[in-house]
DNA sequence: GTAGGAGCTTGAGTGCACTCCAGCGCAAGG
DNA sequence: CCTTGCGCTGGAGTGCACTCAAGCTCCTAC
């Protein structure tokens, strides 16, 4: 981090660190269109402002939550338009709140279906059946809660 | 659906309908061990009796929840060991119920994230201000809110 | 002054998870 | 008998989103 005159900027491996993204995922968003062009310093090297740093956080979080790299390359473009443009931008973002809305009831149904079968296995064990509700053997059932048994089937 | 002796079984044309998957996927992951081989009927196509289908059911919820192939083929692989595997079965599927668990609160925190920007806009619009701080215009506020102005720029 | 380390650009390569296709079989309908 | 439709297998192809590498420039420190 540094500050000189127009105020604090960070070098890209402090973004990437704080981002999560790679240095080179980076610098990648950014020949791609996901991030606006970074301005450099007087070496050629990326200097992110503050702004630029929050920004990157929010696509980011665009990606995360799936939007498609197109999409998120047409919001970015869009900040060119400056104040224009917010409407649109507010548009894509809410859309993509949709998303992350359904995403989310997607994920606690899948949370529910891998619960009860988690319950499912614990009633069995503690019941010592099998799946088929047979009565499972001494011998199996004293194997049941090994964890990782190294796969090993029967070296000979 | 069909009901004959042992049970009733349907095509895999329905199972793709009922798990969104695609048949090819279907059929690939049969071949790539991330689902048991379906039993055939006489003229050699796939009948999936109910046990399967609901099977198929968790290893779509595992594989849209993140879990990675590798991991889904391993679990599937235990199910040949029976009941003994019953407790590595339930460990494999609570490390995927806690990677579930992180990614609810991630997409929260998207979701936080995005709903800021949102709001963020929704305040510069109301307020007639640019990113900036400056007061934007009329003219170009009164095109602030058009949607899709299909990214037509000066088409001479 | 030179060795090391970080970063730059451009372009090629990679991994995952399917998707598509050719060439075939089988069964029903007309 | 022939077509239509669905499914089968094995293998090749695809798309996305990076990741890696080569060859370069800087700066810093010894």
């Amino acid at each position: 981090m540094t500050t000189t005159g127009t105020g604090t900027t960070v070098g890209i491996r402090e973004v990437a660190e704080h981002s999560g993204l790679s240095v080179d995922a980076l610098r990648w968003y950014e020949r791609e269109g996901l991030l606006p062009r970074a301005p450099r310093g007087p070496d050629g090297r990326r200097r992110y402002p503050e702004r630029l740093v929050g920004f990157v956080r929010l696509v980011v979080a665009l990606r995360r939550t799936g939007m498609p790299v197109a999409d998120v390359r047409e919001f970015v473009a869009l900040t060119d338009d400056g104040a224009a443009s917010h409407g649109r931008r507010m548009a894509l973002l809410e859309r993509q709140r949709e998303n992350i809305l359904r995403q989310q009831a997607q994920l606690a149904d899948d949370l529910a279906a891998v619960g009860h079968k988690i319950e499912h296995y614990r009633e069995l064990i503690a019941a010592g059946l099998d799946c088929e509700g047979l009565p499972v053997p001494p011998d199996v059932a004293a194997v049941q809660c090994l964890p990782t048994l190294q796969t090993e089937r029967t070296a000979s």
